[in-house]
DNA sequence: AATGAATATGGAAGCGCTTCCAGAAAATGT
DNA sequence: ACATTTTCTGGAAGCGCTTCCATATTCATT
């Protein structure tokens, strides 16, 4: 079972020292970007590895460095455009660099066996951990017992020696709850996301604050629990929206919800923003497609896994500086149709 | 820049070829299934094997070994449930084989140079190729040129010589037709779709035979030429709509053209599915949103993958078999609102 | 001009595995 | 009984790279 090969059927480091005039360890040296290599050798092995169009070998890399250039994307589900575009920022940004992704599942059905494993066998350079696996315990202290560089990706709660990237949700929410109270609405409604996201809790938290803030009650009734997930959504409306008494606006946790919202709106002959105002809470593509378009908080979501990933080659090229400081990335407030002044 | 190290630092094959009382060679043989080990010896190996939790050394064995134990997943956007839940269903699969999905993001700003240097840096042991990228016929040929087992999930067109996995468009689509057909619908219109692609052209042929099937006429002015795309679908809904008589259910090629007919219904003041029955086929996540949604086709996608990975396993172990003939998929009704029954 | 650092280079020893090869042991045939 | 074939086993040579170590060469300091 012989492996790809390339149209240079065999072109390895000793091909492009001899061609560049000089040792393999020099060009060793030049591929790594080592100092103590003078200029005119280092354009010579540049120009050889270009004209033999030389790729480096990566598992003797691996094998003889010590380094695998892979890094590991463990998550629980790979459901949504969530973690799509966590996926697509790192893949980006691991592209230039050279790394790879490599993804892993964590889920209900996951063995910390499986994990250790996985980290053993394939020894990633570095790991990317995703809500809400980067919360999960086990994982994090086997991790730093292995001393695998890891980022964590909007993780809820601290974990010393552990560098992480998040957003500020609480600061979004409470912005976007503002924006709410400022359209003249008192009533409102709110559905919490998945309750084991520790960005949940905070939207939920903000939520509460800028109701008390400017003096509103906030009505238990119109609170219902969600999962994030569409479904989760429709029956949090139908739930909110039963009674006689209804809240004039509803600020999901997330988009997927918020659109659930507009349908069940609409079965109800609710007119959205007319009847009801919804926002929501991330700004997936759904979020502008659906009708009336939905006024949410976009999270940059490629963005913080580009920066996850640089964070991460910043811990492998050694700087091991300030990890316990999350890098907060700043959000945007989407205005669009579904959310209108309280009639 | 150490890689990861677990609980036993260093196990290496020597290792367990001391504890077991045989020699390297012997415990590769085990670890690799290879016949010619008595039976006694392979019993010693898997004891001392298990003792030391040893873990083998993935670089050395794809250095030395030239397999890479990688499969590489491309695909042009990660975006959407498809994906993720074709790369869930890899996982799996890959996780009980022992490999490992490398992603590649492969879109507009992506190079042919690029997945090259993918392919061969990375050397994977089998590449997937989700839609579009499947249809790609400069990766087709690179892959092909480089000998690397490779399956196609869902693709539109035919390349010899290479799997594929796919749903059975004609039995879904003959299987919809009828649901239309017993809802007591005998005037039945039908939007195509990309003529381009195989799965149109077997979804209209499908249609046809299953109402020739039923003893229904089809009628010719009730089916349009559409693209797959919404906007087509609008044109093809007015087409069909426009004349004096009109069917009392449409069963268009895709979602976003059903949706689209639904759009042109209600402009119209035709009901659905009170007037009018409208179904679609894929199940994307617009099918749910729209009202009334959609009833429609949802394919396997996990299992899917799944299969995909079975696949490859087999071609990688040797037996070649028939490369040519697709593996066909079972797919799912799904009945929502927009089909009734004729009134 | 002499001395010690800083800089630059290559030889060669592995990294942990697979596999070729040669040879031993067991099973088969005559 | 011997000659073949088949089954089993281990030694040792790599796979293509990194890196330790020893050796040159240059540069700044006295």
């Amino acid at each position: 079972m012989a492996v790809a090969d390339g149209k240079n059927p065999k072109t390895t480091i000793a091909d492009v020292a001899r061609v560049a005039g000089v040792s393999v360890t020099t060009v060793s040296r030049v591929l790594n970007g080592e100092k103590y290599v003078r200029e005119d050798k280092k354009k010579a092995v540049e120009r050889a590895v270009a004209k033999l169009d030389y790729q480096p070998n990566l598992y003797a890399r691996s094998l003889a460095g010590d380094r695998s250039y892979l890094i590991g994307l463990l998550f629980d589900d790979p459901r949504g455009d969530y973690l799509s575009g966590m996926q697509r920022g790192a893949m980006h940004r691991c592209r230039e660099e050279g790394y790879h992704i490599v993804v892993e599942l964590f889920d209900r059905t996951t063995t910390l066996d499986q994990i250790e494993q996985f980290l053993s066998k394939l020894r990633p350079s570095g790991v990317l951990l995703t809500p809400p696996v980067c919360d999960n315990k086990v994982i994090l202290a086997a991790l730093a017992r292995k001393k695998v560089p890891t980022v964590r990706i909007s993780p809820s709660e601290d974990f010393p020696g552990m560098a992480s990237v998040k957003i500020d949700d609480y600061h979004a929410a409470y912005q976007m709850t503002e924006h709410l109270i400022s359209l003249g609405h008192k009533d409102i409604g709110f559905i919490i996301g998945d309750i084991e996201h520790a960005d949940a809790r905070a939207r939920l938290r903000a939520f509460r604050d800028a109701m008390k803030a400017a003096g509103l009650a906030v009505n238990e009734d119109w609170i219902a629990q969600g999962s994030y997930q569409f479904a989760s959504g429709r029956d949090a409306a139908k739930q909110i929206l039963r009674g006689h008494t209804r809240p004039t606006a509803i600020f999901s946790s997330n988009d997927d919800m918020a659109a659930a919202v507009i349908v069940v709106a609409d079965e109800m002959g609710l007119e959205v923003p007319g009847g009801l105002s919804v926002a929501g809470f991330d700004d997936i593509p759904l979020a502008s497609a659906v009708s009336p378009s939905l006024t949410t908080i976009r999270q940059p979501v490629e963005a913080m896994a580009e920066t996850a990933v640089g964070r991460l080659m910043a811990m492998l090229k050694g700087g091991d500086s300030d990890v316990d400081t999350p890098i907060l990335m700043p959000v945007e407030f989407i205005k669009r149709a579904s959310t209108g002044t309280c009639k």
